[in-house]
DNA sequence: TGACACATACCGACCAGTTGGTATGTGTCA
DNA sequence: TGACACATACCAACTGGTCGGTATGTGTCA
């Protein structure tokens, strides 16, 4: 019927669906309550299909967890926060920037990894591992700005770029466990800006911006 | 053989048995991957007797999370931080007190209730409910002392009490799962490190002790 | 060009073990 | 005697994982 179309709709493949159901799933029940068949009906590809691309459902997280590495640096390399010529303003860009991603429902904005590690860190070493070097990659990435703004402002001696950038995760991570225990992304908000307090403080910014 | 003495080591109960071995198991390995058999099995006690106590894995699941609330808050209630004249000493001591209870290992000093409300809040909501209920009533406790110390400090209108106890609960939550991604306390040290000097900075109080 | 060899992607029935949960029995103590 | 605390035996549904098979490329060489 059809003429040489390529293809209705891309392929897309059985491993780009599931990954892409194993997101949404994983991050609205947990790993470990995810099973393999729920997945293959959400991805709509069969169990035969599951085990052709991932040798076991453990490995599934761990590429699973690469995906979403892979998906939020293109998100982040992108962003606008980037802009502001001042490293301080970019910082507190970020900031802002993961605090306006706070929105929808709670499955949307938390964090894939920040969720697996949990259940996994001592039943899975390689998705413990896959979920550390996303946390630590993302982080690793305002480590610059940190570094240059604590030069510019000249409190470079008072404070670890490192150490303040794996910091903000651990709000954020935490800020996200607050959003599901009380249902809503408030609460999230909240710490975020105690957060973007802390770092004007640190740099001896005003209040005022 | 042995006479009248009532027990070898007090009966304990099977409900307290698995409540017991509920914490430590669902810290290690989370909520969904924790089996009623293996929960058995590590208290000691039959099916049986689980299904007497619990009419289901998450009524225990929520009798687990109020079981924690009773436990943490009687650590807390006793503990030294509160001994300090100055509100302002007795948060700093507070979260002085979070870090040293920072040993071990990494399933020894996480929380429960942020364990679990991150697999159950959207398939359970008694135990979300339970979990939040948790966390917030921890946090509740700092309030008067934090309220305190906003006053005698003369920044009572520039900040929340509420908001900031809540947010040292987000920083601790997320210095867990940073703990457990990389496997070690010393970043979730790092982290409260950081909070007790945001504190120090919003209520002006000197780096120096 | 066309035929052969092989690879990749996927299907769906099937398996053994485990899951949460139930039904019924038994010992103990007031 | 009866209520309670637990034990034993069991079950249906589901779990992750396997297996034999097929359909569709893709590279190679005459």
């Amino acid at each position: 019927m059809d003429s040489i179309r390529p293809l209705p709709n891309p392929p897309a493949g059985a491993r780009a669906k599931l990954l892409d159901a194993a997101l949404g799933i994983i991050r609205t029940k947990g790993f470990s309550a995810t099973s393999v068949d729920e997945l293959c009906a959400a991805a709509g590809v069969t169990k035969g299909a599951f085990f052709h691309h991932f040798q076991s459902k453990e490995a599934l997280g761990v590429a699973a967890a690469n995906h979403w590495s892979i998906t939020t640096s293109e998100l982040f390399a992108t962003a606008p926060y980037h802009a502001p010529a001042d490293p301080l303003d970019r910082v507190l860009a970020y900031v802002d920037f993961r605090t306006a991603l706070l929105e929808g429902g709670v499955e949307e904005f938390t964090c894939l990894v920040g969720t697996m590690v949990q259940e996994s860190y001592q039943t899975s070493d390689i998705i413990r591992a896959a979920c550390e070097a996303s946390i630590s990659g993302h982080a690793a990435t305002l480590e610059a700005d940190i570094s240059a703004a604590a030069v510019k402002y000249g409190i470079a001696d008072q404070i670890d770029p490192a150490s303040l950038a794996l910091h903000t995760q651990a709000v954020l991570q935490g800020a996200f466990i607050l959003a599901k225990a009380k249902g809503g992304a408030d609460i999230a908000r909240d710490s975020a800006a105690h957060l973007k307090r802390y770092i004007m403080l640190l740099f001896n910014r005003g209040e005022a911006r």
